[in-house]
DNA sequence: CATGAATGAGTGTTCATTCAT
DNA sequence: TATGAATGAACACTCATTCAT
């Protein structure tokens, strides 16, 4: 059955190299094609090695998947994690993980399409990637607990977190979206603006 | 030859009738299990008809998603449409738009995700309903129209009104997504939410 | 069932029309795709009726294909018997159905992709079009008709007629079918080569 | 991927022999029911295996067709080529290459309707075997080569070597499909009957 | 540790044919 | 006399998965 198992027993280094390298490929991919024109042979070939190999490392295409879903939001969080964490109060916790967003995407922008196309459950029960589906229901909650901070402290007006989380948080994604659909768009201006704007939302006092 | 033509021959009673049932039919499951998971052979069973006859009326499953695509966002234009024709001035038109796409999916949820997965064209020329592109490039443009009648109007502050309307834009979705991802979600508390959000972000003066 | 029977009744002017109309549009297509491109609905659409008419018409698509083989057929015995018919003595005869029949596919190219494709029992006991196939088995008995007579009168030397009959035959769709492939052949030259040459194969005195 | 690659890379020898297991057997369904009625799960029933592992050694159903062509080119080239080359002189070799197709074809009768049946370009640019057209354009440039040189040596008459060649090859032609039809048909006489009917084509002086 | 070989289920599409009207 | 509507069977092809080696 290979060592694709989930046994916990430890990886070997090459083990663990070949797993970032199907990874990688898969992600690569996913951003050239979406999901759906993502195929086992696509990785393989991507990797280099064969799809027995990949399904040896892997089990299954869907753990494939799930892994690489699982690599780009782990970097993600660690990324935008570490600028929050630097900042200093909710609103300067909060522009960071916009800034946070906005910078690592624009650094990897292959884990865009990875990272929206969330995780859903498809016909068969098996897990899928698809869009228009808000990804693991709880995308934007570390943003409704900086709010409820904010709210805390009085720095921030009172609304219902959970709801500007997701306002907050869809609007982030549609900015970082549309740059990627059109490269030529300003994702600095459009960032500022976008700070400004959350900002307007959710401040107790606005100055013009 | 089958009926399938682009002629613009006047379509039978009948046949627009099938064409209904079919491209409904693909509503149902686009819903259900997004464009990646909908089969021709998934089509005509939902239709009660086989594939051929599915085929009989529309040439090419690529057509049958075209005419979907069609027609949901013909309902949503003119649903949403005649909401802002009554509204007056840019700010009501802005919060009409608002209210209209919200009150519209709500009545028809199903039409979600055909709206939301655009059409693009595919690595080989096909078009093919793809997560995650801004649909159209100007799924937005209406809202930009709004925003810069207002600002023309002194109503609004000064902004980048395409970036703006991208803001506004997916937070809506995002709205949306979430009570479709989970109907316990107060639609309805969130809309004045969200509307209280967006002015915020966009008049010249706030007030408490 | 339509009158698509072979009960032998007298069939309607109009009906004999449409079924030439049908034959025809059915020759066009051979020769333009080959017997396999042919399809029924390229056939209805050549005569600019429906698939169904067709069928009402033949009642097979086979019983098409045969018609269609039958008036090609019958077309090129009257064409060249008559011209086989004007000569005089076996040799005359002879060149007559070779400049006959040259004169008679040049005259309608289209006719002879039906004429060449011989039938053949196919896979299913359906009759069929198929190539490298003796059409009818005695397709080239006329000719050795000829021959026969021609020994008989002491003109030709001997030699089996049915061998004879099959290289003559043989030679002359082999240059027909090249001018067909390459129109810049020079047909009347070849026809005469060929004459020639089918003299001094069957001649008792070869002069020159 | 499989291995249906052109990358050049020599094959296994399990994987050859697969291959020769799959063309083998579809030189067997083109004898027999030509090549329009020879589909993908024709030929892997033949082989005794699945529709989708034949596609695992050829990438097309086309790329079957092709290698079965060429293969069967090949082996009627190799046997031919080395009865012509073991002839002297340019008569020698046209009989060489009259008694070598007979004889070649006679051991191989189901490689008769794949040779016959030529590479041609059809309407959507795809190459599939079709009938009446002249296989390769020059499938009797080697006969030409062969008259012309004859008549260089004095040994032949003038003629147009283009056009004898077509008559010739369209006669030997002729006479093994009317074996191949009917098997009582005297195959040897018919050949010599031929040759001998060839060379008072062609031959300078001709004697009784 | 990795692969070549194979497969069954499923994809969209074409086809000749049927039948009620 | 003709057709619009429908269908089942077949088509070439893709896919994730299995398994012996």
């Amino acid at each position: 059955m290979g060592s694709a198992d989930g046994s916990g027993r430890a990886l070997t280094f090459t083990e663990e190299a070949r797993r970032r390298q199907i990874v990688d490929g898969t992600i690569a991919l996913v951003a050239e094609r979406g999901h759906a024109g993502t195929s086992l042979s696509g990785i393989a070939a991507r990797a280099g090695i064969s799809k027995a190999a990949v399904l040896y490392h892997f089990a299954t295409k869907d753990a494939v998947v799930e892994a690489t879903f699982a690599h780009v939001v782990e970097g993600f969080v660690a990324a935008v994690g570490a600028e929050v964490d630097a900042a200093d109060g909710p609103e300067a916790m909060l522009l960071a993980y916009l800034h946070g967003t906005v910078g690592h995407l624009r650094r990897h922008p292959e884990h865009m399409r990875v990272l929206v196309e969330g995780l859903v459950d498809d016909r068969r029960g098996a897990r899928e990637l698809a869009p228009g589906a808000p990804a693991a229901a709880g995308r934007w909650q570390a943003v409704a607990g900086m709010l409820a901070e904010g709210q805390d402290a009085g720095a921030f007006r009172p609304f219902d977190t959970r709801v500007l989380a997701v306002v907050i948080g869809g609007a982030l994604d549609a900015v970082v979206a549309e740059w990627l659909g059109d490269p030529a768009f300003d994702l600095d201006a459009a960032t500022e603006e976008l700070s400004a704007s959350v900002l307007r939302m959710i401040r107790t006092v606005v100055s013009g």
